[in-house]
DNA sequence: CCTCCCTAAGAAATCGATTACACCTCGATC
DNA sequence: GATCGAGGTGTAATCGATTTCTTAGGGAGG
């Protein structure tokens, strides 16, 4: 592949000449057309890692998803993906599979390519590469996710008047019995959806009691699965289920099906996470739906603010509640 | 951030000297160990960019998925993004959205940045950057979908042997009036469905006409429900549908659901694509499966074989039946 | 007509690694 | 005891761009 030497002799002139007219600097009208005649005539394209090397910029950011089969995330990293195209940027994908051990391997791989800055959807909250990025001194955003002790922005949603506009809903149709399925104890996004759920329905005079809190430590189908039978087996069953990830609404309702139970008549049930297929289920469910695209193009333009060297600010931007018939809601028209 | 030469000076030996170490190259113990040492006290990182302008590897595949939000595209994705990482090398993931315009864009800053290989599923087959890939010299391998007039390696299912048990089981279920929906005419995947399918059928004496080959020209949801729309307008309506892509099922289903229409009873349902939450509609569709993590995987080994320059041949691996009740299966146990 | 300044363009340093080549040392061989 | 070989290490070239420094040349002003 043609360089910027052969470049250069082509068109007569020196290397620093076709660099100065590749980027726009100063150069006089009959030479420029020179250099880029010959440009076009040998198809020269500019090595970009020679040119990541002297100016110390890559033009990549990357990104680390916690799970890329999960549509939330998929679309997550669909909107970060198109904002930093966008703006020029290219992306470099990493899929954590929500295993920590992945996740910072590839943390250490996309510092060692020297990214011009990183975001990252963590997988777990023990990370130690996560430390080193910010040692490291590259600039980094978490994204839905926070990370105890890891100093550096987040761009997440707020579910706060979703639930609390949920609460009032399924006080407003009888249900007395809510129940949540939720991440383990100790994941922050988990816990904090569970104490907002809480406030939200105290507000109704509705507890939410421990035995109706469900947990599962993989985020999966068949742990939201399991987690709905032991809700079944309760004296009390719920009569309302919060599943806190898509994945576990859909073992939920598997379960729900098997034993017969008729969505929302016998159960209301609510998901968080609004995932395109959700309108197709039998019957459509109601969701909490995040503002996907808008994180991934906040997250975007909060790590440029860091990479520029502007002030970064922690984005929290509200979910909704998109009522469909799940949980009690007449049929769309 | 330390570089080779700061590991040098504090080890008391020449960069090249650390180099070799780093890279395993006949060093003595002793100085072995101190190169080591300071490695871990400076937290010496090598800088890939700077290897790669030098070696001419970056140890990065560039991965072109045409819808990055479609399911079946996404598992292919963390499919091959397994498989590299486990490799050794990275991916840079693009998305083209279906649009051959912003593929072109992709293809040409994944070129800029070197990466040492392509994996292209392709979005329509007017591009023309592929064609400079090929003239680059940059490995290139095809995935799911083949580009006429592109020479290089394809990684692909065959359906032949699924379509043709989809026949068989029609017929024996007694369907008459098979229909078939796909993607416009002059997409190669689509004329090679629509071919096999036919064939298959007439084997066991079904005809398919024309009137009951719906194309859409979008790939999307409303695509399929307005070919299912068209269907059940005509005088004999099909009483078998087959979707080629799971985005275009999602549309005739709703489309069936909306018409007051049972699933089998009234119309059979196949899809093209399995995806994990088909086994969660109602009732859960009977789907053609594409191997998606074999086809990553061999695509990978395909791509690395040209890399590597050993022979690299296209590869067909099986796409096999998944019956579920959707086509008149008994429930599943 | 000379000087000063500004612009255009070339020469060369630089980014951080790898690697060809030269050199040195030490032990073995004749 | 001189020579040869091999293994370890340093010096310097190299990858392909950007950028600083330098120089040449041309126009304006005195």
């Amino acid at each position: 592949m043609a360089n910027i030497k052969d470049v250069a002799e082509r068109a007569g002139v020196s290397v620093a000449t076709v660099s100065r007219v590749l980027n726009g600097r100063s150069p006089v009208a009959e030479t420029r057309e020179r250099v880029l005649a010959a440009v076009q005539e040998l198809g020269y394209r500019p090595n970009n890692v020679a040119r990541a090397l002297r100016t110390a910029r890559t033009g990549a950011l990357g990104l680390i998803i916690s799970d890329l089969t999960n549509p939330f995330f998929t679309e997550l990293a669909d909107a970060v993906e198109d904002e930093a195209r966008s703006l020029g940027y290219s992306l470099v994908i990493g899929n954590a599979g929500e295993r920590p051990a992945q996740q910072d391997d590839y943390i250490r791989t996309l510092l060692d390519r020297r990214i011009d800055g990183l975001l990252v959807s963590s997988a777990g909250t023990g990370s130690t590469m996560l430390r080193e990025v910010v040692a490291s001194g590259t600039p980094l955003v978490l994204l839905d996710r926070v990370v105890p002790g890891i100093d550096a922005p987040c761009v997440r949603a707020d579910g706060r008047a979703a639930l609390t506009e949920l609460a009032g809903r399924l006080a407003a149709l009888g249900r007395r019995r809510p129940a949540i399925i939720v991440a383990p104890a100790g994941t922050p996004t988990g816990e904090e959806r569970l104490a907002l759920f809480r406030a939200a329905l105290a507000a109704h005079g509705l507890a939410l009691p421990d035995e109706r809190v469900g947990s599962t430590p993989d985020l999966q189908h068949t742990g939201g699965r399991r987690v709905m039978s032991a809700f079944l087996d309760l004296a009390e069953p719920p009569d309302a289920v919060l599943a806190t990830d898509n994945l576990m609404a859909l073992g939920a309702m598997d379960e729900l099906r098997a034993r017969g139970l008729r969505v929302p008549d016998d159960v209301a049930l609510v998901v968080y996470d609004d995932v395109p297929w959700f309108t197709h289920t039998d019957p459509p469910l109601t969701a909490i739906a995040q503002p996907t695209r808008e994180l991934g193009r906040a997250a975007v333009h909060t790590l440029l603010a860091r990479i520029e060297g502007r002030p970064a600010e922690s984005v929290l931007l509200p979910a909704h509640l998109v009522p469909r018939r799940s949980c009690g809601e007449p049929p769309a028209p």
